[in-house]
DNA sequence: TAACACAATTGGTACGTATCAATTGAGAAA
DNA sequence: TTTCTCAATTGATACGTACCAATTGTGTTA
């Protein structure tokens, strides 16, 4: 996991980074970290470049490395949950256990919208997954999911009441660690209202996505209406040139 | 800008991508690329990584490089809004020349919630920008930005009426290349369904965020009230580990 | 036929070198 | 003092090498 050298250094550096041990939010020029870390300078670099695209530090050529002064003070909006994939890792973060309640497990013929997607015709057939998220009791997201059956023959009722990424990482071996995603914003329905408890005049995040196993077959489609209290995504965005 | 060795192979990889020249959507192994191409393989590399993460392929080790089949289908999910700053260029692509209206355009003292992204104190001022945004006579956005005095002695309500990251990369010699950002949901309050012409039940997606100068300092906070039918954001997401 | 071992293929990591480009600072010149 | 010039500093790009690790396919063996 972390042996790889410039993950060594990357977790070095933000270990030293958090603990304000460079004067002046200034880092010491890359050749010097390569004699100090006894890496190469291309290690160093890479570590860096890391650091550089989370926004953590500021590089300019000629100049030296520094740190974003606004990482030290605000450090809390740093945690992207852009970087994090499953919904039920997500959560667990925050500290309380998420709860799955299942509302619907279905065998369809994979619906139009969604056949592109996931590379299936109108002949395959697929699971329609409808749970509802809770945390601490409270209901906070209405997820409906498409899986086509024969990435997943073995598919139960019980099964979907857990975690589907751990199921896919145990059982198939595969690992999603991909997803396209959009991130949209709509007036919640009657089903929204009732399950999330909301006012009529509150509305829902939609965060919908494909998932991609590391082999690059597409094999889930979800949707996912959030509560607009907990729909937040932090991202750092770079525009080179 | 493209004389990079890695962004020319990087274009090229593209476009033999997307008019499709590669058999079975497997492009050939780096090592082939690089005598091909006449350049190094860590310049293969570099351009590959890009495209990874871009979700426009996949590598596999051992096995090869592919192209995401998603990519072929449906190119148009592969335009990130995520990789573009700057409002008014970002409006600019749909084809409608977008209009600015100036709604409030005063210098106050820093308001407490916006000094510590700002680096600021009480004492300093700032302006405080309300512009609406349209495209096409329709009121999209409300924006209301917040820029040190410090930083641009020299704004007008003349010059605000313009792109403020055109002027800045003007008359500073700066550009906003980096954004600290978060995207919210919330229901309309009063203003917005005035001026976007909502109703209350229909909501509004917030896009705020801090920019950055290409030395660090961060130069303007701003907060986007996006009528909820222009509220969309695609990102590609990557977990490695 | 089926199971296994092994070699070839292919991407990943790491190191080191050479050279370029932006910035900075010191020292010379006005 | 101020301004200018130039060398030193510092990050960026590019190349090439060596070796590792996952996968695939082939040929052998049971």
């Amino acid at each position: 996991m972390a042996d790889l050298v410039y993950k060594q250094v990357l977790q070095s550096l933000q270990q030293r980074i958090k603990t304000n041990q460079f004067p002046h939010n200034r880092l010491p020029d890359e050749r010097s970290l390569s004699t100090e870390y006894q890496v190469s300078r291309s290690s160093i670099k890479r570590a860096l470049n890391v650091l550089a695209q989370q926004g953590v530090i500021f590089k300019k050529r000629g100049s030296g490395t520094f740190v974003n002064p606004l990482y030290l003070k605000n450090k809390s909006i740093f945690r992207y949950e852009g970087s994090n994939l499953g919904i039920t890792n997500n959560l667990k973060i925050e500290g309380y256990e998420p709860q799955i309640k299942v509302l619907d497990f279905a065998v369809i013929a994979a619906p139009p919208e969604i056949q592109e997607e996931l590379f299936v015709t109108s002949e395959d057939f697929v699971y329609q997954i409808r749970r509802l998220r809770l945390i601490d009791e409270r209901a906070i997201i209405i997820e409906t999911s498409y899986i086509p059956i024969k990435l997943a023959p073995a598919l139960t009722r019980q099964i979907v009441t857990g975690s589907l990424f751990d199921y896919f990482a145990k059982e198939l071996h595969h690992t999603g660690t991909k997803a396209l995603m959009t991130l949209k914003v709509q007036p919640s329905v009657a089903t929204d209202q009732e399950l999330l408890h909301l006012e009529p005049t509150e509305p829902v995040g939609i965060m919908e996505g494909i998932f991609f196993l590391d082999n690059g077959t597409p094999f889930e489609f979800s949707q996912l209406r959030i509560h607009y209290h907990y729909f937040s995504y932090n991202t750092f965005v770079d525009v080179a040139e």
